[in-house]
Parts: C-alpha cells; sequence; structure tokens
DNA sequence: ACTATGTTTCTATTATACTAGAAATATAGT
DNA sequence: ACTATATTTCTAGTATAATAGAAACATAGT
C-alpha cells in the first residue's frame, strides 16, 4: 500500500460522521445497510450523507450495490486490512510490542 | 476511546506529510528523532513540520522530550493501539474474520 | 555580550472540506 | 401518465487546513 494512498483512507475516516457511517457499516456486516437506514440512525441531511459515503466509497472503504430503489452500503473489511497493515508495518525497524497485535 | 477521540487521530494521520513523520518515528523506536533530522530527511520548511508535528502532538500520537537545544520526537505507540482497537472493535457485531487480525 | 544552532510563533495566502437546501434522477407501483 | 420513495447532484455559504517566509525565542559555546 502506498504512502499516498493509506493517508487518504485515514483522511476519509478522520471526520466524526464519516466514521460514524463506517462503524455503522462494519457493524452491520456483509449485509451492509440501506443509505436511508444509515440517515435515520444518523439524523444526517441527505446530501451531506450522499456526499460522505461517495468520500468513503472513492478510497475504497465502503462498496455500494443497489436493489431495486435501495442502495446498499457495505464496509470493504479488506481496505481496512491493508490500511491497519500499513500502519503496523516497519514498526520500530523490526522491534518489539506491535507485532502483538489485536 | 471516544469516537471524536479516535476520528481526530484519524485525521491527523490523513495527511501526507504527517503520515510521513509519524511512520520515520515508528520505525525510528523508542528514541525518536530530533525535528532537524525529519526535516532533513523529509525536506520541509521548519515552520511547516513544526506546524504539523504540534498537531501529532495534540493528538498524542507523538511525545517530544528537549535535550539541551534538541527537541526529540517519539511515536506514542500506545496512542496508535488504541486507534487500531477502536477500528476493529464491534466488527461484524462480533462475527468473523477481522477478529484475525495482524 | 556575541554568535551559531535548533526550533517555534507570527502572518498571510491559497486550497480544500463541511454543510445543507433545492432541484434532479432513478426505480417501482397504480 | 402520475405519484411515491430512495438517493444523488447542484449550488453556495462558511469554516478549517496547508504552506512557507520572516521574525522571534531558546540553549550553548566563545
Amino acid at each position: 500500500m502506498l504512502l499516498a494512498d493509506a493517508a487518504q483512507r485515514l483522511a476519509e475516516l478522520g471526520n466524526v460522521t464519516r466514521l460514524s457511517i463506517f462503524r455503522l457499516l462494519v457493524k452491520a456486516g456483509p449485509e451492509g445497510l440501506p443509505v436511508g437506514e444509515i440517515q435515520r440512525l444518523l439524523g444526517v441531511p441527505g446530501s451531506t450523507l450522499s456526499h460522505h459515503i461517495r468520500r468513503l466509497v472513492s478510497v475504497g472503504l465502503v462498496i455500494q450495490t443497489r436493489e431495486s430503489r435501495t442502495l446498499y452500503c457495505t464496509a470493504k473489511m479488506e481496505a481496512l486490512r491493508e490500511l491497519l497493515d500499513y500502519l503496523v508495518s516497519e514498526c520500530c525497524s523490526g522491534n518489539i510490542d506491535i507485532a502483538e497485535l489485536p
């Protein structure tokens, strides 16, 4: 994973609204949640929500699949994994403690 | 860890310059690096660098200790751990795969 | 006191992000 | 064709961040 891509993903997660969205989706698991359901849960205006979801999608952290009128959003766990791996890679020049990660 | 704090840390890491700084420090390990050495390695103007380091310090991801004229910066691995833990907590409502994390 | 080195603060400019109303689009049912 | 529902795009106002030169501050050596 490239530094610039990692930074971009971190930046997208680094916003309270987007992090809330992403957590909901992580919690929801592989079935994901419809946009409208996220909106109901978070109480964010549709246009704002759509904007934030778009950003999460743009960096590959969220995937969308349409089912008739409903758009389902899913957290792409693989993308999260890449990011976490990147953050702990090269840790301490191959030293201690972070090797024992969650 | 609170969502707002996690988002703030993610936001601070979500900038190419700051992520570069942080990675250097993670790599450097517990001894850290002097500001001037980071500047030499990254080629960033002093005022810009100082600004970014300050932000990393403000969210607890970096610690500074002065040694005469030299300011050493160290990555606070504990803060990174908290953040990583937060990101994978509540995953999939207690489901699969991310439990097997790095 | 004077000079050199390391780092920060001040200041300003430019760029990017957040927010949300209103209008538009997409799909489905009648 | 008409209406309802789900969601996006357009638009614009407001706020926050990034960048870096210049000046200031801190510590140490002479």
